[in-house]
DNA sequence: TATGAATTAGTGTCGGACATTCACACACTG
DNA sequence: CAGTGTGTGAATGTCCGACACTAATTCATA
């Protein structure tokens, strides 16, 4: 039996200043795009200094509820998805997850992402993704270049499945793990091939309007990447060595 | 053809403090759990005033890079993960996302945490689970409680898979998703009853260390949910009116 | 009306100041 | 020696005031 551990958190005024304008955001009190009032306001309507208010603005900043055009525009924002996901993927880095548990998600994610995508694809939608397969096609051989057009090309899968929770999901864990293909390609150089094809096969099924199809391909897709994983004897290995290189 | 709008961002002063010290520690320079100088020192160091070291603080406060367990300590750390869950559940209720979104990522992520969970489930893990689950009976008709103890479960289940990427990629989501269990249960009365059952099977299948029944129940747990969003017709309802709300 | 110049106001940064309180070291007690 | 009290110093949180630079706005001009 004992006393509970609670937080007291006498908060700073710093801190109560961020809070109190973050929660007039999430209220509603306070919509995006709309424009804050300068510094000095603030400062006289909390009753601090203008340090005080700026120390705060910063966490809001950093959070990406508000945002500054320019340093004298102050707006409220909804937080980018590629920022969150920056900061998952630092965190996983540092956590220093495996192959093996990016894996596991990533094969969930991408089969989701290619069943909705086949679900709901618009003919415009599917003519960007095709040149972003043939620019891959085009980079065989070139591992940095290759990386980097996955990426996208997986992105674009997901986003014509217009689930932006899906999105926001697989991203950094997806992102993660294709960084991993530098060190697979060294091993299995028949990989680039095996990944066009199976990009290919994407594809067709999503044009084909095929959820099973492309659902089935990405599997395999995966799951090949996962047989590179084990041949470079990855499985257990941090997916993330440095870091830093990560931005 | 034109000139291309490139960021110029001569990075004010705060910011490239900022990014100092979040290099150092990305690299490893900095390792968690190690103390750094006070901002006097800093200041002098960067050769700015101990204002602007506070201000790029802040921002790495806000990113979990650093914290503050009493505000003389100032130590590297490794950002939360229910920090990020938060900011990405604030996002994805500010982008008002659906039920729908939700759902279709939470039936993948919790087949996924029902699956590894019967693989990997150590005993004490398994009891844990069990007096969770015991608890969940009890609040049975407390909509509030249930919830609560709803959500502590699918994370306990997660946190047995032992795949930390799942634990981060599903707590947001499933968080916003069985949230809204509140606006189901007016109308679905029975709904208790078929959680309990659901969450009992499941307990079941990882005690059994069937990966397949659990997978199996874990589906049809979260299918059941989906009748009851169709039954309260919220299926492309935003999961979240009121943001502020989320606490 | 559109273009350019002038004005103004606000940000980024600076330096200094002070009360509070926490960290560390030391003394004290059992 | 472990554990508790005390005291000192230092660092934080907050404040004030100031200034250069620049972007938003206003005004003048064509």
């Amino acid at each position: 039996m004992g006393l509970e551990r609670r937080q007291i958190h006498v908060a700073y005024a710093y801190q109560r200043i961020a809070e109190e304008i973050e929660s007039q955001i999430l209220e509603g009190t306070l919509k995006p795009g709309e424009q804050l009032p300068g510094e000095t306001e603030m400062a006289e309507m909390f009753g601090v200094t203008r340090s005080t208010v700026r120390e705060g603005l910063r966490r809001l900043e950093s959070e990406g509820l508000v945002c500054r055009p320019t340093p004298r525009r102050l707006v409220v924002a909804i937080p980018r998805i590629d920022r969150l996901s920056t900061r998952s993927g630092r965190t996983m880095a540092l956590m220093k997850v495996t192959y093996r548990e990016l894996w596991q998600v990533t094969l969930k994610t991408e089969m989701l992402a290619a069943r909705l995508a086949a679900e709901m694809a618009k003919d415009d939608e599917i003519a960007a993704l095709k040149s972003l397969h043939e620019e891959l096609t085009g980079a065989e051989g070139n591992a940095r270049r290759t990386i980097e057009l996955d990426g996208r090309f997986h992105s674009q899968v997901a986003r014509i499945g217009k689930n932006r929770v899906l999105g926001l999901a697989r991203e950094p864990v997806a992102h993660l793990l294709f960084r991993g293909f530098a060190q697979i390609a060294p091993f299995v150089p028949q990989f680039y091939k095996r990944q066009i094809e199976a990009h290919s096969n994407i594809v067709g099924a999503i044009e084909a309007r095929d959820p099973v199809r492309a659902e089935t391909w990405a599997r395999k897709h995966i799951e090949d990447f996962w047989r590179g994983v084990q041949i470079a004897g990855l499985e257990d290995e941090a997916a993330v060595k440095n870091v830093k290189a990560l931005s």
